[in-house]
DNA sequence: CGTCTATTTGAATGTACTCAAAAGCGGTGG
DNA sequence: CCACCGCTTTTGAGTACATTCAAATAGACG
């Protein structure tokens, strides 16, 4: 049950078995159904999550009633809210599970209490973090002045799973594209022109 | 000459007096001139910058040999190549000064040292993170469906200084947009038509 | 099987780009 | 102090990429 996540904090921190238990200890197992809501905009939340299985999209909907997606966080991904989290305000990127998602939900109070009592937390998250942010320093890049046929490319090259996986019109608002012109791309890319 | 790196680290954590003093003893002063770089493409850096004064740049240059500028640091900013600093890479992000620019740089091993030996900075090294996370999360939305010239009001509403500090041609590369039609824009709404 | 939503297709449109050239601006040396 | 040089910004014409809108088709779910 624990194992993926402790594997996935093993991936930057080295725990003690005592550790590791105080630490799964304050998980808390939690299960949606594809469509629902993990977090809805103007709420507030204190949880973390861990997706151990499924697939959920953090995502905004614009002035005009438009929505964009920030991010799939699949098994392995942690997600939240993060000016809702840890700031305390309201949410403004609402989750969504897309499929049956299990995960595991961690509250802000138990990390931060992980974080001073267990001194590898703290180092984790700023990890996590720090990964986070070059991971978005990188898809800013390709945004910035890669052509929309560009970033399909390279989604494909980079997430080709979640390609079939997550629906058409939800990975034309992560690139930031409309639906139409992706399926304009996509036809063009999976029946090639015969040369 | 400390106290504004102290203020911004007060911002997130509270110091001793002791570990503040043993925190700025570890930092290094360092001056450079406009159009200086402070870490070229290819190069390893072991530092941390944090702005005391001036302007540096973040960019990186793609395949066509455009520059797209990923972030402008003034006062009271840090800036560095995360990848090459903390994953000991070559640095992918050159960093550029833009305006005669005094630093104060921290180097890993003592940015480790303060993580592991005075437990408030791996708090604020997470929070650093975290705050940058989720500037960079913003900017991710407004890429997405923003067209430019709603990129372009944006930036003259949250930083309408460095409108004038920088130039026309790293503005339109950090809105990702052509120099030329950054100019259009400027004339569109500063000489607004008159009704 | 029927309904609802997602995807595909195409035509017309618009946003932003490319390319070329002129104008502006700052620094340097005569 | 002025003239020249290099670089940045402006301007405009033509173009390309991506969108909007409308409608047809395909798929999913009850």
């Amino acid at each position: 049950m624990y194992s993926q996540i402790l594997a996935n904090v093993a991936r930057h921190v080295t725990l003690t078995p005592e550790q590791a238990t105080s630490f799964t200890h304050l998980l808390r197992a939690q299960q949606v159904a594809s469509g629902d809501h993990l977090l809805v905009a103007g709420e507030h939340t204190t949880c973390l999550w861990f997706v151990v299985r499924g697939c959920v999209r953090t995502y905004l909907t614009d002035a005009q009633g438009r929505e964009h997606n920030l991010a799939f966080s699949t098994e392995g991904w942690w997600c939240t809210d993060s000016a809702s989290f840890f700031d305390g305000g309201r949410a403004t990127l609402p989750l969504q599970a897309l499929e049956e998602t299990s995960l595991l939900s961690l509250s802000l109070a138990d990390l931060e209490h992980l974080c001073t009592q267990v001194p590898p937390f703290e180092r984790f998250f700023r990890l996590l973090y720090q990964k986070g942010y070059q991971l978005l320093e990188r898809r800013l890049v390709a945004m910035l002045r890669l052509t929309a046929e560009a970033r399909f490319l390279r989604f494909h090259r980079q997430y080709p799973r979640l390609l079939h996986r997550v629906a058409q019109k939800h990975i034309a608002a992560y690139l930031g594209i409309t639906p139409e012109f992706l399926s304009m791309l996509r036809r063009k890319h999976t029946r090639p022109p015969r040369s």
